[in-house]
RNA sequence: GGUCCGGUAGUUCAGUUGGUUAGAAUGCCAGCCUGUCACGCUGGAGGUCGUCGGUUCGAGCCCGAUCCGGAUCGCCA
């Protein structure tokens, strides 16, 4: 064991500026390069690398230690800062080098199982199961820096929007609406359960309700859902309500945070307002409700053009109701072979798109899936919807209006990203308003919040509410940044007998009413405030401006896609003893 | 729950029609090496081909089951 030698520098901020100082540095030694009577190692800490030497000019004895040094090493060194001789320009720090006087081995260290380089290519299982080890990576390092800075930026600007942090439990009551709960079993009162909050939802209303006027919270929330590239059991949101607000108040403040934002962490100026589009427009634009507006491709319906076309396909989508839309990829007829088009076709099934039907203009002719059912007169007039030049590619689904929406919106961006126009460094920050209310749900036949039954109506479609729910436009917004949805919020309801006719149009019954929501109801009978809020979910947000393509990039200790934490092994089984205590009998079917 | 892709050395991968002792790169170990920075040179160790079963004279390769990982649809009020 050796005494820790305090450390005077940072590896990765020595600079010219230091030459001949003498430092102190502790870190991993990244990569040694011993050529016989001269050793160089890399010498990395959370800041970066430097390179420091061992050379003839030091005695035998501390020669010898340094040829022991292998990767991840932790060492101290003393030593005496140079310019190099032939710089690395590669490097943050490659203009100088530290010559070693003083080496202090911390700890030996094993071969480790991944390489901690930032492009290393290893599996990303084994990169979750030796986490700590793929954290030293400097890039790992920055991105939860990154992550520090933001919610550092958000924290200072709520405080000075007059916003208080306030915690709320994380053992809460079930909730069996919406996503799935963690449940969490209760030893005290044996056979019952708390849940893990989805969100602070209920909670942060009632501060509403308690006077708070305007709260905020760095909060962890819970969804025992399946897992995605972009989405955890267990996430953070920034999340946030206001008192006396309507959609306007909100969407003013969170734009000013926006700016606030993006100039603290990414130097970027954004511009207010920010654009806003409804839902409708949204998907019939671009045929998602979080578009990505970096590039065009937009939605074009062929409706009208083709309403008397004898065309199974399209009067049978138009005959149910459906739609006939497609998008036009400029200059595409050449990029996309028929075989890249099959796959293109192949990958929207799985939306329920039945087929893909291509044209491809050209000086002369045009050539199509569907050219023998049209007259070369109407597949002229349906290229000109499209302002079809020669060279285009038009890519047309008919289907029901979701599926036709679906598969053009993920077509929109697929190909994009094909063509490479998904640019990481421009940022389409916008709003998208006028939600409806409710989704049918033909399952089940029955209507259900699209964001949650607490949702406010916008005032004038109050009216439909009983006879057209289908119709109604919900005082809800999301904020979408280059196609992916960082939060989302609403005003809520805060008169009883509105909230009433929502629960009756959900047909929940009072009993279920009371028994599920009957405390905040309960709340809202004292005297409540108009209020309204939103919250962003942290690791997109994170992700995004850090230019990487999976939250759990940005989070120290994320679950596979199984749900299981790989460091620690979680979950696992409990022991006899705590399923007693608990009142649990495990009972899992072979 | 469905669909798709993958599992071979510590790591990333190749492995022909099913045919002798399963290869490469990198990493690791040893020796040599004073300006490297993907150091170089020489040598060496390192494998239950995810697991189980089947077909076959013979299986990394074919078939079935299963486990594990990833992408995605459903799901995520």
């Amino acid at each position: 064991m050796n005494d820790v030698i305090k450390r005077t520098h940072m590896c990765g901020t020595l600079n010219k500026n230091n030459i001949n100082e003498a430092v102190v540095l502790n870190g991993w030694i990244q990569k040694r390069r011993n050529l016989g009577g001269l050793i160089f190692c890399d010498l990395r800490d959370r800041t970066g690398l430097v390179q420091i030497v061992f050379n003839d000019t030091i005695p035998e004895e501390l020669f010898q230690k340094a040829d022991k040094l292998r990767s991840e090493y932790v060492v101290g060194i003393k030593g005496i800062v140079k310019e190099r001789q032939s710089k690395n320009t590669e490097m943050a720090t490659g203009e100088v080098e530290v010559f070693v006087n003083e080496l202090v081995i911390y700890s030996e260290a094993e071969t480790p199982p991944i390489y901690i380089k930032d492009d290393d290519d290893v599996s990303e299982n084994l990169r979750l199961k030796y986490r700590y080890l793929d954290l030293r990576k400097v890039k790992m390092q920055r991105n939860l820096a990154f992550r520090h800075q933001i919610v550092k930026s958000a924290r200072e600007f709520f405080d000075s929007e007059g916003f208080t942090e306030i915690e709320t439990p994380i053992l809460c009551k079930p909730t069996p609406e919406g996503a799935r709960d963690y449940l969490v079993p209760s030893r005290v009162n044996k056979g019952q359960f708390y849940a893990l909050p989805q969100s602070p939802q209920l909670f942060k209303q009632l501060l509403m309700v308690s006077g708070t006027d305007r709260y905020y919270q760095i909060a962890k929330c819970f969804r025992d859902e399946d897992l995605r590239a972009d989405r955890q059991p267990e996430f953070t949101q920034i999340d946030l309500e206001m008192s006396f607000v309507n959609v306007n108040d909100v969407i003013e403040v969170q734009e000013k945070f926006m700016k606030k934002l993006f100039a603290d962490v990414m130097n970027t100026e954004i511009r207010l307002p920010l654009p806003r589009y409804s839902y409708k427009e949204a998907m019939t634009r671009f045929g998602s409700d979080k578009p990505d507006t970096r590039f065009g491709f937009e939605l074009i319906s062929l409706n009208d053009t083709v309403r008397d076309s004898e065309f199974k396909i399209f009067k049978d989508a138009l005959d149910s109701g459906g739609d006939v839309r497609g998008i036009k990829i400029d200059g595409g007829a050449e990029k996309f072979s028929r075989k890249d088009i099959d796959k293109l076709q192949e990958s929207i099934k799985h939306y329920g798109a039945k087929g893909l039907i291509w044209i491809k203009t050209g000086d002369s002719e045009t050539t199509s899936s569907i050219n023998k059912f049209f007259t070369p007169d109407k597949m002229k007039e349906i290229t000109d919807v499209f302002g079809g030049k020669p060279g285009d590619l038009i890519l047309i689904v008919a289907d029901k209006a979701k599926i036709v929406f679906d598969s053009l919106g993920f077509l929109r961006r697929d190909i994009a990203g094909k063509l490479g126009l998904l640019d990481d460094k421009t940022y389409d920050l916008l709003w998208v308003v006028d939600f409806p209310l409710f989704e049918y749900d033909e399952e089940i036949g029955e209507f259900s919040p699209v964001h949650h039954p607490f949702t406010s109506p916008r005032l004038e479609d109050v009216d439909l509410l009983e006879s057209e729910p289908g119709k109604v436009r919900a005082n809800a917004y999301d904020i979408v940044l280059n196609g992916v949805e960082l939060g989302g919020g609403s005003i809520r309801i805060h008169d009883s007998k509105l909230q009433k006719k929502m629960f009756e149009v959900l047909g929940l019954s009072d009993e279920t009413v009371q028994s599920k929501f009957g405390f905040l109801l309960e709340a809202f009978r004292y005297g409540t405030p108009p209020h309204g809020g939103i919250a962003y979910g942290l690791d997109r947000l994170v992700m995004l401006l850090s230019g990487e393509h999976s939250i759990r990039e940005v989070m120290a200790f994320p679950k596979n896609q199984a749900a299981v934490d790989m460091v620690s092994n979680a979950p696992s089984a409990a022991t006899e003893e705590q399923l007693e205590e608990l009142g649990i009998k495990i009972s899992i079917e072979e």
